[in-house]
DNA sequence: AAAAAAATACCTGGAACCAGGTAGAAATAA
DNA sequence: TTATTTCTACCTGGTTCCAGGTATTTTTTT
C-alpha cells in the first residue's frame, strides 16, 4: 500500500449490497474503497491494472463463480486478501473458499463494527469469520457426524446415471461394463451412504448436494 | 399520507442491505425513509404506533417468514403497499406474496433508478416487479410445462415413506394396507409423474419440491 | 341422485434390486 | 517399491419392483 490506508474492493452483483457497504466503510479509519464491482471479470481487469490490498467478495456472481474467482484473483495478485462475503453458511462453501486462499468468510447480516474489525484482522494476516460463521464452524455439522462418504470417480458417474432413472443394464451399456460390475459399484453406494435401497440413495445424495 | 412525501419502512435483517436500501432512496423525491428494521416484530410493532404508506420487505427473515409477515401488515394496516424485496426468484414465492396482498416483487440486483420507479408505480396503486422478476413471471414455468402431477392424499403419504425408504411391504404394514393396495398406489405415482423407477420418482419429486 | 374420482384389493410374470460373499488387475499413495 | 485403494468381474439366492391388467367399495363432486 502506498500510504497507511488499505485500498479495498468490493465485488457484488447486487447494487443495494455495495451501497449498504461503502456506507459502513465511511467512517472506518485506514481503509479507503478504490472500487466497487457487480461482475468478476470487471474486477479481474482491475486488478490488471491497479493494486488491491483486500477484497469483499460476493460468492454468487452472474458472470463466474466466488470459488473460481478466488482462485483467479490469488492466481493474478497472490498478495491481495480476500474476503468472502455471503448468503450462504454452510460449511463445505466456507471450506472451499478457504481451500482457495480466502482469508476469511462473512455473512452478509454481519454489523457495521464487525465488518471493520474483520478487515482489520484480515489485513493484519488473520483468518477471520464473522460471528455467525464462527458459531457455525465450531459446532460439529450434520454433515460431519453422518459423515459424507467420500466416493470414487466411478462411484459418481454411476450415481448421476442411477439418479437418471438408468437401471443397472442400463449402466452397464452406456458405460461398457459388465452389469456386475456395475452392481459392485451399486453396492459400494448404498454402503457408504448407509442406506437400504435407491429411494434413499437419491433422497441423501440430493440432500448432500451431491447431485 | 400527512404532505405529499410517502412514509417508507424498511423490513431486512441484513444491516447491508438496509444501509444500501437508504443510500439508494436519498435522492428520492416525495419519499421519505420512517424507519428500519432487522425483524419482523420490530416492525409490527411499530406499524400499531405509526403510519407506514409502503413497506420494502425482505422475505427471508429470523423471527417471522415474510408471507405471514405480509398477512400481518394486512391485517394490522390494510392501506400499506407492501413491496417484496428477496433473493429468491422462484415463481410459487412471488405468487404466494401477491396472494398475501403484496403490490409487487423486487429482486436484490435492483438498480436504483428501477427502485424508486418501482416503489412510485406501487404508490400509485399498480402491482409492480423488477426486471428479472417480469421476464421469470413472463415465460412458462418448467413445472407448468411438465404438468406437477396432482397427488391425492394417500399418494402423497406413500410418496414420503418411499421417500424414507420403506419398500412396499414395510408401507403396507405402517399404513394397514394389503401390499397389493400399496403397489396399485405405487404404480399410479410412477405414471403421475411419467417415470419409470423410484430412482427417478424420488429425483423428480424432489426438484418439484414435494418431499 | 348420478357420475367421477379415490381407495381398496387381487393376479401373473419377468426384470431388477439387494445382500453376502470372492478375486484379480490397475492405478495411486506411502 | 510396497501397500492401499479403486476398478473390474464373477456367483448365489431371496426380495422387491414394475407392467399389464380387473374389480369392488367408499368418497367426493356435479
Amino acid at each position: 500500500m502506498s500510504d497507511n490506508s488499505a485500498s479495498l474492493a468490493i465485488v457484488d452483483d447486487h447494487l443495494i449490497v455495495l451501497e449498504g457497504l461503502q456506507q459502513l466503510l465511511l467512517n472506518a479509519a485506514n481503509i479507503s474503497v478504490a472500487g466497487s464491482f457487480t461482475t468478476g471479470t470487471a474486477f479481474l481487469s482491475f486488478l490488471k491494472k491497479h493494486t488491491v490490498d483486500i477484497v469483499l467478495l460476493d460468492i454468487s456472481l452472474p458472470d463466474i463463480n466466488g470459488i473460481e474467482l478466488c482462485l483467479e484473483i490469488k492466481k493474478l495478485s497472490p498478495h491481495t486478501i480476500v474476503l468472502a462475503l455471503s448468503n450462504h453458511s454452510e460449511r463445505s462453501m466456507v471450506l472451499q473458499m478457504l481451500q482457495q486462499g480466502a482469508s476469511g468468510y462473512l455473512l452478509k447480516n454481519i454489523s457495521g463494527e464487525e465488518l471493520i474489525a474483520c478487515i482489520h484482522e484480515a489485513l493484519d494476516g488473520q483468518i477471520t469469520f464473522s460471528q455467525a460463521v464462527k458459531e457455525i464452524m465450531s459446532r460439529p455439522s450434520v454433515t460431519e457426524l453422518k459423515g459424507v462418504p467420500r466416493l470414487t470417480k466411478r462411484e459418481k458417474e454411476i450415481l448421476q446415471l442411477i439418479a437418471e432413472g438408468q437401471t443397472t443394464p442400463d449402466i452397464a451399456a452406456t458405460l461398457h461394463l459388465s452389469p456386475l460390475t456395475v452392481e459392485t459399484h451399486r453396492k459400494s453406494l448404498l454402503q457408504k451412504f448407509e442406506v437400504k435401497n435407491v429411494a434413499l440413495l437419491i433422497r441423501t445424495a440430493v440432500e448432500q448436494k451431491l447431485l
